[in-house]
DNA sequence: TAGCTTAACGGTATCGTTAACTCTATCGAA
DNA sequence: TTCGATAGAGTTAACGATACCGTTAAGCTA
């Protein structure tokens, strides 16, 4: 096809091993040489055959990343951050949708292990850790973001999601809601920690945690607006409702805004409500939604990092763990103490 | 590293050529021998290694693609989709963001074809052809996708966008609108023509083409959002104010329905407003956005299909331009009259 | 001058797979 | 019987790069 580094060699009266060592930046070459040969690189436009690379040196360059859902913004910008951190050093990123199906994701991983990574990539939706150390017999190493699994220690980049739930509970208690609900999310860590951090802030404000207000995501195959819809429908339907929800995330938290809106109800006075994952249009809703900041890009950067750690280390490195905190928003939807704005855009809404 | 081809020859007693040939089909293979060798390879875990057989066939088995912005949905859908559909025939998408500027855009698809590529899957944000005949040079077939470059013909998929144009700005006729504005997008293909269509549908609805309702999109380094809003407040600010408004994409009209709103205009009422690329939060708006659905899935779709028919054929194939008709959806923000009599007016209109 | 170190370069094997042949039975038809 | 066709296997030679080790020449020390 291209131009060879044989081509160059003859070209230049040297070996192709001279040529390589220029190429990789070994010292054992003189000065000239590297000059004359750096040189002809360049003016015939050569390309090192990453294919040929890779059988010898055995890396393939690639990074491979597996989210439950590309589509989420979360996951998006976490892929759009790690791929460009990821080609700073020569390294592409190879992505794979699981939909939250734990058995695709399991097909979606082999295949890409298949296809041979340096590195994988994982916010597994699945709950259990055998498919793991599977991952770790085959010897490619891996990072787990945004999900980590009880009983697996590795290396893991994610957000404290117990002060999630704890900063956004606290911040409901602190506008004055005495009757706090909570939407769930799915049965992962995240899920699993933000309810507990909810549970906590509750105890902490010294509220007591009335299951009831607990609700778990509803099932079904709809979208996540709609579960957020059906679940306000049931915390409506208490006897005593509750004057202040923390939605697992923010579309959960449009649904249930929506429902409560079409109920007649105002949002914040009759209910505040927080959600979690500050989507780039919260601010544009019919009440912009209060939220808590996850810092994807914060995770894409540093699962890079690790993740070239790892490669570039011929022993394997000590196991890291980077817990980010999250960080409060807060917007209309959790403003009790001003009634004043929520005028204009109320009538329009009509 | 792991089992080897040889392993399973020298398992088996036969040769490597053998194992080769089942695993790729070949005809010349005795069907005791091929159930031997396959049930070895499962057995074993066997795992080709691509990077030796990218060697010898001179095929990576990857796809690239490159897209002005990997957050924005329409894009987002884009790469889920075609990833998924190359993954079906072995084939791995490597994805990329030039955040609209033509120069980032050259330097990653330089990175892209030096990584080595089957194929390159591009919306190019750049508006000259010199990049694409020097990619031509380097023999890497490419698609271009969503927009369409003039004095260029190459392989295509992507909407109608004079349709886009046409079919929004129709309706905005159909429901009463009588002084109709366009938000004009960035100065590519799709920017230009969804304006035509929309001078067009004007034309033909009988109305006159005024400049002033024109917006050139606002420059300046904020969100879409705010470029949107600047829009509509030079638009306001014309002594008669249009009663309609079709918007490039749904963000502008976003950014546009919320400074409608906030200086207490009514949509739809006091002016309508329509967006283009059905994106899936544009129900949840404190109005809910009329849109025109771009059909991103199907293009990803179209894009992969023409990408592998391109590296399995070995002669070129005829250049193939799929062009998607666009869909209306119709939403409270262009919901002026009773849904009767707007059916009727468009009856009416043939 | 012998012996040693160091800089600069080259030879050879190898990575795992496939393409293009070649070889060898077997079988049926002339 | 003999010939050729055919199915099923194997042989050989790449593909393009790198690792490992060896070689050479120059410079230095004793």
């Amino acid at each position: 096809m291209g131009v060879r580094m044989k081509d160059i060699a003859r070209d230049l009266g040297v070996s192709v091993i001279t040529i390589s060592k220029v190429l990789r930046n070994h010292p054992d070459v003189g000065d000239e040489t590297r000059g004359r040969v750096l040189a002809r690189v360049k003016e015939l436009g050569y390309r090192p055959n990453l294919a040929a690379r890779s059988l010898v040196t055995g890396r393939t360059y690639l990074v491979g990343l597996v989210v439950p859902d590309l589509l989420h913004p979360f996951f998006a910008e976490i892929a759009k951050s790690l791929s460009a951190a990821l080609r700073k050093h020569g390294y592409y990123l190879i992505v794979s949708s699981s939909e939250e199906d734990p058995d695709l994701e399991e097909q979606e991983i082999n295949q890409l292990l298949e296809r041979g990574l340096d590195t994988l990539i994982i916010a597994s939706c699945r709950s259990t850790v055998d498919l793991f150390f599977r991952i770790e017999k085959q010897n490619t190493p891996y990072v787990l973001i945004d999900r980590a699994l009880p009983g697996l220690s590795t290396n893991f980049v994610g957000i404290d999601d117990e002060a999630v739930g704890m900063v956004a509970t606290r911040h409901l208690i602190d506008i004055g809601c005495k009757r706090i609900a909570h939407i769930r999310g799915p049965e992962t860590s995240p899920g699993i920690r933000r309810m507990e951090g909810y549970k906590r802030a509750l105890a902490q404000g010294g509220l007591k945690i009335i299951e009831d207000y607990i609700i778990a995501e509803p099932k079904g195959d709809v979208e996540t607006r709609q579960r957020g819809a059906e679940a306000m429908r049931q915390l409506l339907s208490l006897k005593t409702r509750p004057d202040g929800i923390f939605c697992f995330n923010d579309p959960l938290a449009m649904g249930a805004m929506n429902y409560a809106l079409d109920q007649g109800l105002r949002i914040p006075e009759d209910i505040a409500v927080i959600g979690c994952g500050n989507l780039h249009y919260d601010d544009a809703l019919s009440v912009p939604l209060s939220s808590v900041n996850q810092h994807s890009r914060r995770i894409g950067e540093e699962a890079a990092r690790i993740a070239l750690a790892i490669i570039n280390s011929k022993i394997p490195p000590k196991i890291e763990s980077v817990i980010l905190q999250p960080e409060l928003v807060a917007r209309r939807s959790t403003q009790r103490h001003s009634a004043k704005q929520a005028t204009s855009r109320a009538r329009a809404r009509g």
